[in-house]
RNA sequence: GGUUCCUUGGCCGAGCGGUUAGGCACUGGUCUGCAAAACCAGGUACGGCGGUUCGAGUCCGCCAGGAACCUCCA
């Protein structure tokens, strides 16, 4: 299947085709998580932005190599390049060796995507296992002049990167700004200038994380393990990479600085970034303090919560805002998320209990090419969902009788509502509504006392069919008449 | 301070110069024993002030308010 995807490229600021290098295979490269806390909120933006391209691209027949790296190494606390490692400090704190805490973090990281229903990307390398990789990066830049040592440590040359290259061309910045703009920070004496980045950072004596080099034992800079991993598994020239907003400065434009200076090209065609999720208008975010983790948005035990949400319903939250805008959390947002979801979810559930007719009265050829010119465009899955919607009218309206579809038609729609449902946007029902666990007794009891409430409602007595309603209906069970009895489900 | 971006009906959220976005909530109707669900119908929004244009939420300028990045952050 062929299609006619436009994606917005942060690098030119514009919409453009998307041309594979390989017309059949598409690299992907995408920042993961940092293991040292659990996943909240913000975490699920690009997971799913990513998700859902990764989804797509597959379903348009391309052989994708989505690669999402894991962390686990080197970013380091405030105050610039002088902090401890983050991981380092939350295992000294908890007594922990830092790969247990890495473990631990991704372990639970790797359940709640599960849980969102996000396929697991083709390769998911680590910072710590690719500490040869970048080491050659260093060596590399240091070769050809563009890096210098200083006391155990590398640093980038911005400055002299700067002659030949624009170092600010993915964020908009230009040198000056930024040597107008940096703050005076202590411990930056080993620094020409305030806006090189660390390559290479010697440990100091309490830093547990440490890897020996030529230079000190020590440590790799933050912005190194992209560049070692995407150009490992995708080449030093690939097709999209993506991660949040605000990653785009400093830590992607130091990727492109030192690919460039390692390859003599930017890595990526495509720079995709996701926008943040904001709460009372702030960002969410680590720093803040500010965030809901996933565990408590599925259990709704946080004072800003006023119930839990389930995995699909934070899904369709937020493919309802399209990737590049933010998105404000509120308890009203995610309560008319859920109640959008059960009606979609409930009109696709019932595809199959549409029957064919001689004629057509509204077009689903019309509907599948909306549906994927909303997925063409940059996708926009909140204009998709609107689309499906429609759909939902429809579905319902042939249920209804004041519709049809023939047959042919009619199994269109249905591939067209597994495709865009389950298939790109992965949404699935098993998840949404609790029906697992109801066992054949339970079903049969409750079809039983259906069954004598159809006998009192025949009888015309309203008083114990009301009660049978009422009651099952405080147990949580839902029911709907219809015309030809009834049609139940558990809450 | 520098750079970039945002401001849409009760709420959330699309929109990229000219036709109803959509969801949730609300109102009326149909259906129903009554409901629920579903269907039909209804409200006509675009921060303020100017400008460009036959025509502007949509382009330009100014003003007001808010945000992101400039330090780790998805």
């Amino acid at each position: 299947m062929k299609n006619n995807l436009f994606i917005y490229n942060t690098l030119t600021r514009k919409k453009e085709e998307f041309k594979p290098l390989n017309p059949k295979h598409v690299g992907l490269y995408v920042c993961g998580p940092t293991v040292y806390g659990d996943p909240h909120l913000g975490h699920t933006r690009p997971a799913i932005t990513f998700d859902i391209l990764f989804r797509y691209l597959k379903h348009s027949d391309y052989k994708v190599r989505y690669v999402r790296n894991i962390t686990d190494v080197g970013h380091l606390e405030s105050d610039g390049d002088t902090g401890e490692d983050k991981i380092a400090k939350k295992a000294r704190l908890e007594e922990l060796e830092p790969m247990e805490v890495v473990q631990y973090y991704t372990d639970r990281y790797h359940s709640y995507m599960d849980q969102l229903n996000v396929q697991k990307p083709s390769i998911e390398p680590r910072a710590s296992g690719h500490i040869i990789e970048q080491l050659q990066i260093v060596e590399d830049i240091l070769a050809k002049g563009l890096a210098y040592e200083s006391n155990g440590s590398v640093y980038f040359d911005v400055e002299a990167y700067n002659k030949d290259h624009h170092y600010g061309e993915l964020s908009g910045r230009n040198i000056e700004d930024l040597l107008s703009t940096t703050r005076e920070l202590d411990g930056q004496s080993e620094k020409r200038n305030s806006f090189d980045f660390a390559l290479w950072k010697k440990a100091a004596p309490e830093h547990i994380m440490r890897w020996p080099s030529r230079f000190s034992e020590g440590f790799p800079g933050w912005h190194l393990e992209c560049s070692a991993m995407s150009a490992r598994y995708l080449g030093t020239e690939f097709d999209i990479h993506g991660g949040g907003m605000d990653l785009l400065f400093p830590h992607h434009e130091c990727e492109i600085a030192q690919s460039t200076v390692c390859n003599g090209h930017t890595p990526a065609h495509y720079w995709m970034h996701n926008n943040m999720i904001t709460i009372d208008g702030q960002k969410m975010g680590k720093s803040l303090g500010n965030f809901i983790t996933l565990e408590q948005m599925f259990s709704g035990e946080h004072e800003k919560l006023e119930q839990a949400y389930s995995p699909m319903t934070v899904r369709f939250f937020i493919m309802q805002a399209h990737y590049r805008s933010t998105l404000d959390f509120s308890n009203e947002a995610l309560q008319a998320s859920q109640k959008g979801l059960d009606r979609l979810l409930e009109a696709f559930g019932k595809l199959d209990q549409l029957t064919a007719s001689d004629a057509s009265t509204f077009s689903v050829q019309e509907l599948k090419d909306k549906c994927y010119a909303a997925l063409d465009d940059d996708i926009n899955t909140p204009i998709l969902i609107a689309h499906l919607f429609d759909a939902v009218k429809n579905i319902n309206s042939m249920l209804a009788e004041k519709a049809t579809l023939t047959s042919s038609d009619l199994s269109e729609l249905k591939a067209l509502m597994q495709n865009m449902v389950v298939d790109i946007l992965g949404l699935s029902a098993a998840e949404s509504n609790s029906s697992e666990g109801n066992d054949e007794l339970l079903s049969e009891t409750i079809n039983l006392l259906l069954n004598l409430r159809i006998d009192a409602k025949a009888n015309k007595d309203w008083g114990t069919a009301d009660k049978i309603r009422n009651e099952l209906q405080a147990l949580g069970v839902e029911i709907k008449d219809t015309k030809d009895g009834f049609d139940w489900s558990i809450k």
